[in-house]
DNA sequence: AAGTTTGTTCAGTTTCAACTGTACGTTTAA
DNA sequence: TTAAACGTACAGTTGAAACTGAACAAACTT
């Protein structure tokens, strides 16, 4: 790579690593474009104005706004202030490990957690009526039930080991 | 819940399940139609073929002839003979919870791994243009890449414990 | 060999989410 | 008080993915 002066090297390795990084960050089930922002964000370090974001990304401002606030959402992001400075500043947030994990985690449980129960009532529903329904497909359907029940409870047991 | 035939509750029970298990394992990184289309034929047990399968689902054949291919491809469903059949048939495979716990695990380790490489070799191409560049910002992004990585380290350690 | 039956390819459509520009309300500067 | 700067709401546009029907190819039946 020879003849390369500071600003295309810098720039370079700088859009690569945001390329990168964000796609490591959509499997903790953000958007690409959440990813991308909220990578620009961590890695220019210094606080950012929503106009400046939008330079960085060739995105709207209204992109920028609406990305923004989702990532206030889920705490990624915080609001800063400047003296001086008139325009919005956000910043991402430090200890991004913990932080990503135990969301992800939290996420998961909660999600396994409803979803056991709105397949136990289901169950109850079955049961109230069994009665009128032929034995063999009743206790087929059961035991799916069962087995379904069964599977969100390990993996509640598998990523309550995550969050430690 | 007066009223009801015999039909009318089996069938309905089955639409929440159906509903409900999808949910579940669209966060295994399935879309909603494969997810709907594995559901179906795992509550359903016996084997199906793809005209079962598109009436169940009301939708057209070649919807289900593709996402029979994922999840074959997934190596979630399996293809089955039998005498005097000249249909294809398909079952949804047994051991569920291992599988996708497991396959999910080893796509993150994947993911993990390919980015952390893809990131040091970001790193080196710019160790190796330092001379060039301001001291300060090459110190920043250098101290980004070094968090990155350690990022995806700490990913690989959490999800290794997942698999056991 | 001719005619069915079955699965897949392909081109067109529909659907849905991301994105944009304009318009508006609010805050700051003059 | 007016004028400018700023962030957001909203309606329209765009692009990508899911879906469909018709045409095709392969396998089976007679």
């Amino acid at each position: 790579m020879p003849n390369m002066d500071n600003n295309t090297v810098l720039s370079e390795v700088q859009y690569n690593a945001v390329t990168e990084f964000s796609k490591t960050l959509e499997m903790f089930s953000l958007t690409p474009s959440e990813a991308r922002l909220f990578v620009t964000l961590y890695i220019e370090g210094e606080p950012m104005t929503l106009d400046e974001m939008s330079e960085a990304l060739a995105k709207s401002k209204t992109s920028m706004s609406t990305g923004i606030r989702t990532l206030l959402d889920l705490n990624l992001v915080e609001r800063v202030w400047k003296k001086g400075v008139r325009k919005d500043l956000y910043q991402a947030n430090d200890d991004l490990f913990p932080k990503f994990m135990s969301s992800y985690v939290q996420r998961w449980l909660d999600a396994a957690c409803r979803q056991k129960q709105s397949l136990e009532e289901t169950k109850t529903l079955l049961e109230r009526e069994q009665g009128n329904i032929q034995p063999e497909h009743l206790n087929d359907l059961k035991q799916r039930l069962d087995e379904m029940i069964e599977f969100h409870c390990l993996i509640t047991k598998a990523f309550e080991k995550l969050d430690h």
